[in-house]
DNA sequence: CCTTTAATTCATCAGGTGATGAATTATCGG
DNA sequence: CCGATAATTCATCACCTGATGAATTAAAGG
């Protein structure tokens, strides 16, 4: 037996016959294995172990560990398309819209991709300083469009939404905390909602108590 | 040169003089390099690097890899001590308790275990499991005892409470948006308060709006 | 049919990883 | 002062990692 531990035991070499729908074999499997264990914690033979395929074929189809990472984990929908009509709307009735889109993304299929995106970003500190980039300047920057305030008032009350989204997407998608991970999303809106409209455009020196 | 890429250029073996105190800066490196890097990403070779101390080193102290990221990992005040205090207060007023202790525990010198615990957790779906038992059972029990409500409805709450807080550190901590980062933390305790009292105790069913 | 092109596997490489055992040097107890 | 013990370094091991280049086979195109 001189066939080394390569994928499966004894395949001829070549071309296989059939529709070749490997690529997107190795990338969903890569996407689920980003998603488990991270970027780090994923080795691309486990990948082509998993996918039941040869690890010269990862470097055939794509540059590196770096490219499939990206083409795994890229957000399939770009804020501006998630977030349409939300910065355009009354900032007094933005939050169910905001937490109506979140959810909508999460919910889609690109769920597996977020976490993994997640999952692989939080490792790092490089990667989390990407992260903080993109989450100002593209989602922040959007949802807080429009909302009445001084810059440094509105600065603040966009990290607080961010604060209670970022917080619903790790409890409920990452570490899946029960009852809130099977929730309905229509009684999340309706329980969240609330508290991000207060961030938005709430009055934010304590209003509960007298 | 027969001297390979060892710990300092030419160093003589044997022990130092002076106060061994290689122990804890092993223990305090590895603390920082888990932070930055997450598990996967960080080797201990790179830690005895910036340690400026020999791979072997160690070894000698600790078992391993495992045993080094638990130490360096630990929480350094059980929830108990940390939580003291919130179980036994008055549900009505308890979420500035709750906001104040986690707070308290976060601007300790603690923090960079704390974002390190998280960095190492959140890359693996298994250490995520092993996180989600932990605040569920160690955690969220103590902030809801006493609280009324159904079961159900108190384990819904709880996890509510638990987004705002997750969101809190992610954002704060370890994504350190500014300017929430970099808020005082009676700032941070007046803004957040009032959200956590409504998932304690308020009303779910919308109160905002009419 | 024959040539080109793409898919697949194999055999490696250079380097990094965690781990171990022995050799060397200092400190400490008697 | 001497023996025990702890700290430190060196030289490895076996293994895994990402990557590359060549060989083999099938499909596509003319």
């Amino acid at each position: 037996m001189t066939s080394g531990g390569h994928g499966a035991a004894g395949v001829r070499r070549g071309r296989r016959g059939g529709s070749a729908a490997s690529r997107d074999h190795i990338l969903e499997t890569a996407r689920r294995q980003f998603a488990e264990h991270g970027f780090e914690g994923t080795s691309l033979r486990q990948v082509a172990r998993v996918a039941g395929v040869d690890p010269a074929m990862i470097h055939h189809f794509f540059k590196g560990k770096d490219e499939l990472f990206a083409l795994s984990v890229e957000l399939p929908a770009d804020p501006e398309q998630v977030l349409s009509g939300v910065a355009g709307s009354d900032p007094g009735q933005r939050a169910e819209l905001v937490v109506r889109a979140v959810l909508r993304l999460w919910e889609s299929p690109a769920q597996p991709s977020l976490v993994a995106f997640l999952r692989g970003t939080l490792g790092s500190k490089a990667k989390t300083a990407l992260l903080r980039e993109m989450v100002n300047r593209t989602i922040i920057s959007r949802i807080m469009a429009g909302v009445p305030g001084t810059p440094d008032e509105v600065a603040l009350r966009g990290d607080l939404v961010a604060t209670q989204m970022v917080g619903l997407m790790m409890v409920r998608y990452v570490v899946r905390l029960d009852p809130l991970a099977s929730a309905e999303p229509e009684d999340i809106v309706r329980l969240i909602s609330p508290n991000v409209q207060r961030y938005l455009t709430g009055n934010l020196l304590d209003e509960g108590a007298g």
